[in-house]
DNA sequence: CACAAGCTAGAACGAACGCTCTATTCAGTA
DNA sequence: TACTGAATAGAGCGTTCGTTCTAGCTTGTG
């Protein structure tokens, strides 16, 4: 197969798309700055994406939903106890946030936002996403020995609070409420471990 | 007679604004749509904001703040328990989020996520309206009795949980994760209680 | 070498964008 | 009645949007 230099252009596509929309938003992003940002031309994407930039959408979250699934498993992986590992989890996602100068929140919400009701194709992968967030989280309470019940609806106001606390965060420029949120969702976690 | 006719040219702007704002985001809503849905013509919007789109961004997301501060309001002081008003509160945000179709969000957040780092005007009104939010339960819980720490700590943590479990009902078109977030900060609270 | 398929390249289109401008109407005061 | 500033009205500016289109370039296989 024609293997173009480095990570090929579709990827490098994909991944311009995703970042801009995850800074910019869908409406802010241009399909020409995708291109441009991606060093790839109008024609490269448009034959990648037939479907226009509802398709690249799909795409971009889906790769963001990939991307922020790793540094979710890997954050929850590197401490034995599910508490500690939320902890962890949301200091990563706090210094991030910090070290890009407080513009790289979740990856998908702004999109997710603007979508809602006009854009089925990317709801539904946005939908996807968070599904997929919550699935780790309640894999790694129910290894701890957590029943079924509580996982789930643990893993919910896991994500649910993260995604909230990066939100806040980013608005006050302020690593605190990802902090706090850590400490209090490992406070909650707790409560259902006796 | 000195009373303007109905809620007056600058209110309906405002409010048409906001409301689209919140459904549609900053850059997917156009003045020329803003001044259709309040039935003004283009040129008393630029008469009433001269500083174009982004002064009436502050102004709808200035309007978001307080009419999401109401409802907060009313939520909390409908029970003397902060843990059961966090618990109202959210179960009203679940009941509008279902009858309005899933669209009507938090008011601002997808504003807030597209002009993060590219509209100061709009960022900082956007953070005085989180901080006024999290004012209000701090507010809430000190009046019941807690230390001025917990309550600004748990506050924090209220705000941000109450923002992301409504996102990731909107995503999930479902009630349960604002349901869910509302009962496990309940529980929060109360582990502050004794 | 030939040739189709995959991919790159960018000019051009109509529509919509934010915004400016001039003209007109209206309400209150002198 | 005449004047004045606020408010309304919308045509039109230059720009950018998403998209289409027709070429040309590369590349693997016959």
């Amino acid at each position: 197969m024609a293997n173009t230099p480095q990570p090929g252009t579709r990827e490098r596509v994909v991944r311009a798309a995703s970042l801009l929309m995850q800074r910019q938003g869908y409406e802010g992003t241009g399909i020409k700055q995708v291109a441009q940002e991606a060093k790839a031309t109008l024609g490269s994407v448009y034959h990648f994406f037939p479907g226009g930039k509802q398709e690249l959408g799909v795409a971009a979250v889906q790769h963001a939903d990939q991307e922020f699934a790793e540094l979710l498993s890997t954050s929850l992986s590197a401490e034995a106890d599910p508490a500690k590992a939320v902890v962890a989890c949301a200091g990563e996602l706090a210094r991030l946030l910090r070290d890009s100068g407080w513009v790289d929140g979740c990856p998908i919400s702004a999109t997710a936002l603007e979508t809602t009701g006009r854009a089925p194709d990317i709801e539904q992968a946005v939908a996807e996403a968070f599904q997929h967030w919550r699935d780790l989280v309640a894999g790694t309470l129910r290894e701890a020995g957590f029943p079924e019940g509580d996982a789930r609806d643990l893993a919910i106001t896991v994500i649910s609070t993260l995604e909230g606390a990066e939100l806040t965060a980013q608005v006050a420029k302020s690593e605190t409420p990802l902090r706090v949120a850590g400490e209090h969702l490992a406070r909650l976690i707790d409560s259902y471990k006796r």
